[in-house]
DNA sequence: GTTAGGG
DNA sequence: CCCTAAC
């Protein structure tokens, strides 16, 4: 039996298409990234900057361009991350297999050697098919996908870099591995025309809304389909998904497949992991991790001894980092369609502006208008995203490392990100703070600002659309592409929205319910409908049984695996009054009757959901209305639902001691 | 199934 | 909003 060496690559970094992501409003650059068609990745593989033709495709990476993969690259190696080649000197080989793990990370200072290009396949609603192109590379044995391109979503990357090469016997050790900051994005020229158009090329579908309840709750209805507030988010939603999957860990092998986690482990910020698998480290930051192992492990029942799977990081914040369900079989904006440039390689740097259009290429600059405002003027060239690490067998074909890649590129971009903010490299979460409060806008400050591709935890749709425009969010998870090898790996473009039939979570179901501001019924699920483009979406589908074996099914079960969480409804002003009258009346104590009184016909709030509701309510009376988040709760509101809450609080004291004076009397 | 409370 | 204990 012929020893099946592995690769291992580690994606870090990335560039995302402009306009995709906005300097403005993570919900929005959320959205917009599941609008904006990433369902659909060719990868496209250069070695030393020449592009592997479809024909190269097939080769094996060790032959691949007359060149083995992991031979190009032994020159970056620092010392200082000898220490990595330990875990990997140590790990068995499993299955008789020897690890072979190249890592990629994201670097700004490019070095010759092998590029990945990720041709995005957008499409849109009308057919169009819009292929922004990255393009990846490795550098120092690590990697940075970038996305260059122009206003219309065109992407063209030039990173290059090393990736280096790493026996399991002899295994050199990580290159070097910078993570891209803002300046070393912003360090390049601008193209201000390209800034301002990009956002229209992906923005949102309007979205009708029923509105049952007049106009307060349509603005709240509104608002709650599109705001994301992920700082609650981020301060609630990390640990219990992850909680979930913890849980669901043990299941991390399957048959005789081994996750590879030698490497990435100490940029990981992983726990030690137990011979049977288990975690022993209890962070919840950790706990995302488990999720795409196991994620990763479910998956390499395609092939024996093939896994490719990948593993994301979660790298800023506090979110989990499993939440790209979306990514894939993804509704597809209507609009004006965008041209495939193909093969173009070079192009702008996508950025984003930040601020107003400003025009000036210099980042962190600070210029006034005539208006006398300050615009902050950021040139984003790209973004740092989760890492990835990839596992893929040796003699894979390079056909298969780029689906693979691409795969990873796919879940990461398409899986709902939204944009974090680092100053200083410190996370700005207060998203109501201007940039001069968060002091972004100043001029020392600018350079020290990043922005982060972070996985989003709101990873449900946005609970109200309309029918026309039902443009749900759901799992990329479709079931029917995934599980379908001979054809792509990619889901099947769809017309429409997506819902995978076999999805155990009715998550259209239970989240869009008949209530009084809820949206109407979801679509009809429709798996096998596939876009007469489907085929041209993905060229690359074309490939023998092995390559296809190794393809990894990504974003499969990726949902099943946890419970569906409930979509966040932040309540409405008009729904905290209702709440508050029936506190008044009913006390608390008696949510159910809370319920049945104030919100029965609300089918998605439940008792404990107006319990909770209340206890939060209590806590914004008695704090600063400087620390009061979210929609702001009048004044008024709250002195009532204070002097209730006193009032029903003496009043149940009052209860209990009857009660247990009652009690002693009885005895 | 409800309630209460911690996460 | 989730989870769980307690009832």
């Amino acid at each position: 039996m012929v020893l099946q060496k592995r690769l291992d690559y580690e994606l870090i970094g990335y560039q995302v298409p402009k306009g995709s992501r906005s300097a403005r409003g993570k919900s929005v650059a959320r959205r917009k990234s599941e609008d904006n068609g990433m369902f659909a990745f060719e990868l496209l593989a250069t070695v030393a900057g020449k592009l592997l033709s479809e024909e190269e495709n097939d080769r094996p990476l060790t032959n691949c361009n007359g060149k083995t993969l992991h031979s190009i690259t032994k020159e970056s190696v620092k010392e200082e991350h000898k220490d990595e080649e330990k875990p990997l000197k140590t790990e068995p080989c499993d299955q008789g297999s020897c690890d072979e793990s190249i890592l990629i990370s994201d670097v700004d200072q490019l070095r010759q050697a092998q590029n990945f290009v990720v041709r995005n396949h957008g499409q849109t609603s009308s057919g169009e098919v819009s292929y922004p192109i990255f393009k990846s590379s490795c550098v120092g044995n690590k990697s940075e996908i970038r996305a260059n391109g122009d206003a219309f979503g065109n992407y063209a990357g030039s990173a290059r870099g090393d990736c280096n090469e790493r026996h399991s016997r002899s295994f050199s050790g990580y290159g070097e591995g910078k993570v891209s900051t803002l300046r070393d994005l912003m360090e390049e020229d601008v193209k201000p025309t390209a800034l301002v158009s990009s956002d229209s090329s992906v923005e949102l579908p309007p979205c009708p809304v029923r509105t049952p309840k007049g106009d307060s709750f349509t603005k709240h209805v509104n608002n709650m389909g599109i705001v994301s507030r992920d700082d609650d988010e981020n301060s609630s939603g990390c640990t219990q998904p992850s909680k979930a999957n913890a849980k669901a860990y043990r299941t991390q092998r399957i048959g005789n497949k081994r996750i590879k986690r030698s490497v990435a482990y100490k940029y990981w910020k992983a726990p030690t992991i137990s011979k049977d698998g288990q975690p022993s480290n209890t962070d919840p930051d950790v706990k995302p991790v488990y999720r795409n192992k196991k994620m990763c492990c479910t998956r390499r029942r395609i092939g024996p001894q093939i896994c490719t799977p990948f593993k994301k990081r979660k790298l800023v914040g506090t979110s989990s980092f499993l939440t790209s369900e979306g990514g894939i079989s993804r509704e597809y904006i209507s609009g004006p369609p965008e041209k495939f440039i193909k093969g173009e390689t070079t192009g702008s740097v996508a950025s984003v502006h930040g601020v107003h259009g400003a025009s000036s290429s210099l980042s962190g600059q600070k210029s006034s208008t005539e208006s006398g405002e300050f615009h902050v003027k950021l040139n984003i060239k790209s973004f740092r995203v989760p890492e990835l690490f990839i596992e893929i067998p040796e003699d894979a074909t390079v056909g298969s490392l780029k689906r693979t890649v691409m795969e990873a590129v796919t879940a990461i971009l398409g899986g709902g990100l939204r944009v974090g903010v680092l100053l200083q490299g410190k996370k700005v979460r207060d998203d109501d703070k201007t940039l001069l409060q968060a002091g972004i806008s100043h001029h020392d400050k600018i350079d020290s600002l990043g922005f982060t591709l972070e996985p989003n935890t709101a990873h449900t749709p946005p609970p109200l659309q309309s029918s026309e425009e039902p443009a749900l969010l759901l799992p990329c998870d479709a079931p029917k592409p995934l599980s379908r090898l001979p054809a792509s790996p990619l889901p099947n473009p769809v017309d429409g929205p997506v819902v995978p039939s076999d999805h155990p979570l009715a998550i259209t179901g239970s989240l869009i319910e008949s209530d009084q501001d809820s949206a109407p019924t979801p679509p009809e699920v429709s798996l096998d409908k596939t876009s007469p483009n489907s085929q041209a979406l993905v060229p690359v589908a074309a490939m023998n049984v092995e390559a296809l074996a190794v393809v990894p099914l990504p974003r499969k079960l990726r949902r099943n695996e946890l419970v569906q969480r409930r979509i966040r409804r932040p309540f409405s002003v008009s729904e905290v009054e209702a709440l508050v009258q029936a506190v008044e009346k009913l006390g608390t104590g008696r949510w159910r009757d809370v319920k049945l009184r104030a919100f029965d016909n609300a089918k998605h709030r439940t008792y404990v959901d107006l319990k909770d509701k209340w206890k939060t309510l209590v806590h914004t009376a008695r704090i600063s209305p400087q620390q009061r988040r979210g929609e702001p709760v009048p004044q008024e509101l709250l002195d009532r639902v204070l002097s209730a809450h006193a009032y029903w609080s003496q009043h149940q004291a009052k209860l209990h001691v009857k009660q247990q004076s009652e009690a002693c009397l009885l005895l």
